[in-house]
DNA sequence: TTTATATATAAGTAAATGCTTATATCCTTA
DNA sequence: TAAGGATATAAGCATTTACTTATATATAAA
């Protein structure tokens, strides 16, 4: 089913930002709590709180808390979710930066 | 090929934006030129002329003058030209603006 | 119940964005 | 060569954006 134009300006705009982009790209291979998103990008924490609380206001990615941590992963239910997968399929492959996390012990394990 | 996340950020950044994404979906039928776009859309000429050199200096369109006419379509060699055509996929036909363009005689035929 | 850690929100700010109007440039035609 | 139409550029402006620092809230652990 097509969106409307206007659904998928706003879509494309949220991607449109290298941050917010970089951000689904590495939820797309799994969810993150935010002090591990935190690590791995040169910005403050507010401001990738800011960067999620956007994407999960249209719905593209979905939170869970886990004891003192909060996980964001895209959100499968999401209308535009098969659009977003063949826009992400476009871009390199970001696992490389999750595997350096765990090497510096700084992935989250709450389970 | 992949394209960087900041390359492929670009050009969602362009699209982003409804009135651009709207232009390039009718480009995608037919090559227009400024003044044709100037009556679909209900904004100023040179508003219309700032959005097309946007597009034009990423490469995403290219322009060639008729006349007095300055013509704009998509360009085929645009190196994220298949990528935006999957994008184009998603977007509901714009056919029927152009369709009404022509029944209001604002059609600019120049060959 | 205090303290520490994780996250969210608030407020402020510099820069970017998308329009406007005014004007310049380019081409055609009288 | 003057006039008119099509387009581009310049300048100005209001709004949005993406950050920052400071602070509030929530959970866990001592």
């Amino acid at each position: 089913m097509k969106s409307t134009i206007e659904e998928v300006a706003l879509v494309l705009k949220l991607l449109g930002d290298k941050t917010r982009l970089k951000m689904v790209k590495i939820l797309e291979s799994r969810e993150c709590c935010v002090c591990e998103l935190v690590h791995l990008f040169d910005m403050s924490q507010p401001a990738i709180s800011q960067h999620l609380r956007k994407l999960r206001d249209v719905g593209l990615i979905i939170e869970s808390r886990k004891g003192q941590w909060v996980y964001y992963g895209l959100n499968k239910q999401y209308e535009n979710f098969p659009f977003v997968c063949t826009l992400l399929n476009q871009l390199p492959s970001q696992e490389g930066l999750l595997e350096s996390l765990e090497k510096q012990g700084l992935r989250v394990m709450c389970d």
